[in-house]
DNA sequence: ATATTGATGTTATATTATAACGTAATTTTT
DNA sequence: AAAAATTACGTTATAATATAACATCAATAT
């Protein structure tokens, strides 16, 4: 009932945990099968179990997805406020992705968005190239 | 011979003009399999014919994939001069895709991604919101 | 002329995702 | 607290998207 009241408390059910446990424990993205493996030991069995959660965490901005590689990642900015307009960062070679956090450019692209008369609702974005660590390689 | 040193002059094979045609005439983006059975009759039985003649396309410059919908659009920036650097405009309501083309906006993304240290070699960008005329209604 | 590369045709199969159905748990309304 | 409504669950089956692998043919480079 307290408890109830702190904002920004968003509950998620017990395959919704499931599922983002495994997500987090990962540092690339994971494709929806790889998820479903890695958690059949905690019962659950098939795939519209998997992807039901998935929906829901998208939603409720504890995820994102990688649109260029139907896979998953754990949002990085916390809970994240603005789950439909989302930035990455895609390295080629060692394909980790990194959530970008980035004020200005998320403010330059709603502002461009809303500038050519479309009705903003969200972006998705993703850079590709080759990270600082594989770049020294 | 005189013609093969025509600058940009890109050739297509049958296949792949096959499929940019069927590609162009569609106002929204189309999947592969519609794309499949719409050039059926022109003698292309397989999806892999299909898929490998998109793959090329895209390396020309002549079609987009539309990430968050498997979907393939004609560019419409004649011979995209930046195959791997796109931005789309998506209108949730009557699915019209539009490509933006913008000097700007391209400049600003590719500063954005050099400054951050990441090699930068494409981005991928769709917005998703109503447009114009579905606003009216 | 030969070797290399790019394109084709085909079969089979892998990967990604959802429909549809019945049931159970939770929350909201009365 | 009972009824109603919503959300989640489990399961089977299947749809939709994409590629592997192999044999052949065509174009082009050396």
């Amino acid at each position: 009932m307290v408890n109830a009241m702190i904002k920004n408390q968003i509950s998620l059910s017990k395959n919704q945990k499931i599922v983002l446990d495994y997500i987090q424990k990962t540092k690339k993205p994971v494709k929806a099968y790889s998820i479903l493996s890695g958690v059949k030991k905690k019962g659950i069995n098939a795939p519209p179990q998997v992807y039901r959660a998935l929906d829901k965490l998208i939603e409720k901005g504890k995820i994102h997805k990688i649109e260029s590689q139907n896979s998953f990642i754990a949002c990085n900015i916390g809970d994240c406020a603005t789950p439909h307009a989302v930035a990455f960062s895609i390295c080629n070679q060692c394909e980790i992705v990194t959530e970008i956090n980035d004020q200005k450019l998320f403010k330059y692209l709603s502002d461009f968005k809303n500038k050519s008369g479309v009705k903003f609702s969200g972006y998705n974005l993703e850079f590709s190239g080759t990270c600082e660590s594989c770049k020294a390689t």
